[in-house]
DNA sequence: ATGACTGCAAAGACTTTGCATCTTT
DNA sequence: AAAGATGCAAAGTCTTTGCAGTCAT
């Protein structure tokens, strides 16, 4: 038997504040952004609707920053830059990899694939400027 | 001033698990690996060891897969599977995404890009076949 | 009225860290 | 002897979960 999915106004409140930003945030950072607006809001009422969300396909984890997983509501195919200095998430809306490329993992491998997740590292330009001396290795 | 490195046996055994397998081994996973051999070894050593191996470059982490950081010995360029299903993180050493595309983000977007990770995400043959069920559902 | 949704706080899972001890150089 | 590396356990972070109360249908 299928859930009832009922309509919740804190639900649709999370929903919009990830439609709403392009921070790719995390559960705290949406939580907090609420809390003004909505003070009995809980943290986990924020993990559950993000795995509400997940489920539904309204929304896509774009993988663990510094030990904060990152939320993104664009679920259609797009890659992305995360900066190892501050840990910016950023979208690359033009960069895609080959379309090919799914396909041939599918039939060279036998894999059934459903998605697929292209990220770049390195530093953005505020922290190339600030901090030459963070040459070396990923925080991620 | 520079850190001295000095030779220690028990990092010498936990790069070796790593390099030995093809696992993409957690923490956790190099720990139980090495506990017969070395029952006085400590989980915290092995997270200390892998901080060490990824500032050298000689580890990379492939990503969190279900909660746990996963690590990979292979730093040249290359792609991975993940399963949806069982977690299994498989390399695929032919697909690579275009060279010129990292070069598009330097210069599009002004980023200094260190690295980039081209990662598939889907059912693996054994859990396609054992499980039908898993595909109706939009899993995370 | 039913069962979905939530707040709260406790529990869980993974990782980091402080300190005394042991090792390498 | 000096400084790095480790064991142990406590602490830290992030996330999940049980339960009782609230809300949507």
């Amino acid at each position: 038997m299928e859930r009832t999915v009922r309509y919740s106004k804190k639900r649709e409140a999370i929903l919009a504040v990830i439609r709403g930003t392009s921070t790719h945030p995390s559960a705290e950072w949406i939580y907090h952004q609420l809390r003004p607006t909505h003070p009995d809001l809980s943290l986990g009422t924020v993990y559950r609707n993000l795995t509400f969300f997940q489920e539904n396909g309204q929304v896509q984890s774009v993988g663990v920053v510094r030990g904060q997983e990152r939320f993104d509501a664009i679920v259609t195919p797009h890659s992305h830059f995360i900066c190892n200095c501050c840990g910016t998430v950023l979208d690359l809306p033009d960069i895609r990899p080959e379309a090919d490329l799914e396909r041939a993992v599918s039939t060279q491998y036998g894999f059934a694939v459903k998605r697929c997740e292209l990220t770049f590292y390195g530093l953005c330009p505020e922290c190339s400027y600030q901090n030459q001396n963070f040459k070396e290795e990923p925080l991620s």
